[in-house]
RNA sequence: CGCGGGAUGGAGCAGCUCGGUAGCUCGUCGGGCUCAUAACCCGAAGGUCGUCGGUUCAAAUCCGGCUCCCGCAACCA
């Protein structure tokens, strides 16, 4: 029987549609999964969504549906997407899925057998669109310091997971072994969360109902470690009868997933696994982000594409082929309309697509559609042959390190060769003389060969466009298997070739950019409209002398510097009329500190002293949070003398 | 001194482990060709390899100081 493959993407969150992100990862494992099977791997490929948590029920509440309502709605969109894009996954998971939630269940009670998950309290503040505790240190401004939403008091009853036993295990897992793909970033994990010792994680959650149960204490939910991680082996029928694909599949070749849930995946599922007594997963391979110009990829910054979008106007294979080629392993890559559509019209118009054209023109040209039996060698011919045999060798060593981008790279240095070739041997000065027949058929096989080996190892990465190139050079079915991707000479010798449509159409650069920049442009208004009307209700009402006890301001910024090791900090030194102040303020991503020097600003004396990053503060500057999510410093009167008090 | 990564022609990157010609893609300019999707092929311009110092016959590459950027941690009193 033949070696399994068994890969997965991670289970998505649908509580908002998908985006290219989604895609990246999805499509890179999809084409993986393809070459896999070409190779004649016995491959599962799991994709899903994770379903379950107050943001979701909170949302389905919003629409006035049920949660389950609510995410079949999502993820009928997600698998559209993924029809559309191609995507040949073998098992969809919902973690709402009746066997799922069986095995989540026998987890949880066997960690708690074991001994590894007990019962504690939590306390802290909670923030809801995040799903995320946060102690008070963390917090910022009072509120969350990822989203920077409010956060409401909780305390409750869970369930902790003891995670200290495998530390030294997962130490070595991740130094030693080659799981964390890239491997670079193993220091930062060890240095940041073993080292310091790791913590217990909560497990379970009592405030919210949207979850799966916790069978031995019915008012507990399952919390969205063990419960999402866990849909890798529940997929393949661990602790359920769903299925019965552990044995076969189990451990995992490669987990792909974004730089965000890395930790997750890096140090807690094997804890996970180990407390199981189960086999660890082989790889994690770890990509970063799709930003784009530069920044994160942002709902508000309303610079997310639609990966549908997309698709419909340039094809779903040039949307793959772009992400796909742009992003190398383990680094972050810039999205851009303009990269995109460049690399889409150098790569695959100019080069593959034409490559096709002109090969296939000719032959129906000069031959009428169909080859020649005779053959005769010549200049250039070794060359080109050795290239394309030898191109599956060297893709393959590239897959099997995940380096998509690169193995794509190679496929193309040698649809590079071929237009070379083309040049190199002239076939319309050969197709002058009559005596040059034989020669120049020969190239055009050359050529049919070389676009059919090209044109199988990609068929993993584009699949819905090689079967058409395959019908323009006439390759049969047996003629675009991996075994013949390393062989020159398979198409018959009088090959058919069959004149067809452009393949990949060259785009007019200038004019999409502008309809794209339209597009995103016309679905961006209604989001900061919305943004501005969320205005906060008023606090509780004070009295007058409670007022009076905030000692206001008017104090001139004397100097100012941006504190050290930090990000967000400026250390403003003030004039108060009062001999002067010093105070800290977190406003450095919006404010240079000349910008500040001079002017007179308002601020708060009476607060009490404390450090910030090891510097110390008096005070609090009077800023206002801006819609866009910074802050904006209020100047008072600045004829204002320094020290007047503001009431 | 919190941890880690990075700084290479206009842009994006490789080279650094094992010192000795600075290479690739895109862009720009010039030329060639006409089979092809104004595509293809060739050539050229353009780099003090962040900065200062050290080791060496020789440093982008090894060592040390510094500056700046990016993640993580901390942090917008």
């Amino acid at each position: 029987m033949c070696k399994k493959y068994y890969i997965t993407t991670p289970i998505y969150y649908p509580s908002g549609n998908p985006h290219i992100g989604h895609c990246y990862t999805t499509v890179a494992c999809d084409s993986i999964a393809r070459y896999r099977r070409m190779q004649g791997y016995d491959v599962m490929f799991l994709t899903g969504t994770d379903e379950h948590g107050l943001k979701i029920e909170q949302k389905a509440a919003e629409k006035g549906v049920s949660p389950k309502a609510y995410v079949d709605e999502i993820v009928a969109i997600f698998k559209n997407l993924w029809q559309y894009m191609n995507i040949s996954y073998d098992r969809y998971i919902r973690t709402t899925d009746d066997y799922h939630i069986e095995t989540v269940q026998k987890i949880f009670k066997e960690l708690y057998d074991k001994g590894y998950i007990y019962k504690g309290e939590y306390t802290g503040k909670y923030c809801t669109p995040c799903e995320s505790f946060w102690t008070d240190s963390q917090l910022v401004d009072g509120k969350c310091p990822e989203c920077g939403r409010d956060v409401v008091e909780a305390k409750e009853e869970a369930y902790f997971f003891k995670m200290s036993p495998f530390a030294d295990r997962i130490e070595k897992l991740l130094t030693e072994t080659d799981y964390l793909q890239p491997k670079t970033r193993a220091t930062e994990l060890v240095n940041n969360f073993i080292k310091p010792g790791l913590e217990d994680l909560c497990v379970s959650r009592t405030s919210f109902k949207w979850g799966i149960p916790v069978t031995f204490d019915e008012k507990h939910v399952v919390y969205v470690w063990i419960d999402a991680l866990s849909n890798y082996i529940s997929a393949l029928g661990f602790y359920n009868e769903a299925y019965q694909d552990y044995e076969r599949f189990w451990p995992a070749d490669v987990h792909m997933v974004a730089k965000d849930i890395m930790r997750f995946h890096a140090i807690i599922w094997p804890a996970m696994l180990m407390a199981l007594d189960q086999p660890l997963p082989k790889h994690l391979a770890v990509h970063g982000w799709i930003t784009f110009n530069g920044q994160k990829m942002s709902k508000s910054l309303g610079n997310v594409v639609d990966p549908l979008v997309l698709g419909e106007r340039y094809g779903a294979d040039s949307i793959r082929y772009h992400i796909l080629r742009e992003m190398a392993l383990g680094a972050d890559s810039s999205f851009s309309n303009e990269i995109m559509i460049n690399r889409i019209n150098s790569d695959l118009a100019n080069g593959l697509g034409n490559l096709v054209s002109r090969t296939v023109a000719m032959v129906d040209k000069y031959f009428g559609g169909t080859l020649p039996m005779e053959r005769q060698a010549g200049e250039f011919d070794d060359d080109l042959i050795a290239m394309a045999s030898g191109l599956r060798d060297a893709v393959d060593g590239y897959m099997d390190q995940t380096q998509l981008n690169l193995a794509l790279a190679e496929i193309f240095k040698v649809v590079s060769r071929a237009n070379k070739y083309i040049d190199e041997t002239a076939p319309w000065v050969l197709a002058k003389d009559e005596a040059n027949k034989v020669r120049l058929a020969t190239v055009l096989y050359n050529l049919l060969e070389t676009i059919r080996i090209v044109s199988t190892l990609l068929s993993a990465f584009m699949p819905s466009t090689m079967p058409v190139v395959w019908e323009q050079i006439g390759a049969l079915e047996e003629d675009r298997t991996y075994e013949n991707a390393a062989v020159f000479g398979v198409l018959r010798k009088n090959v058919t070739i069959q004149k067809g449509a452009i393949i990949f159409p060259r785009i007019d650069v200038e004019k999409e950019i502008e309809a794209l920049n339209e597009i995103i442009s016309s679905s961006l208004p209604k989001e900061p409209e919305e943004e501005t009307i969320e205005v906060q209700p008023a606090a509780e009402e004070i009295g007058f002398d409670d007022f009076l006890k905030v000692d206001l301001r008017v104090a001139k910024v004397t100097a100012c510097e941006k504190v050290k090791k930090s990000k967000k900090l400026l250390c403003l030194q003030l004039d108060d009329g009062m001999g002067g102040r010093q105070v800290v303020s977190g406003i450095a991503q919006w404010y240079t500190p000349e910008e500040l020097i001079g002017k007179k600003v308002m601020v708060v004396v009476n607060l009490k002293p404390a450090k910030l990053c090891g510097v110390e503060s008096n005070g609090m500057i009077c800023a206002a949070d801006a819609p866009d999510g910074s802050a904006k410093v209020v100047f008072p009167d600045q004829s204002l003398p320094c020290g007047s008090k503001i009431r």
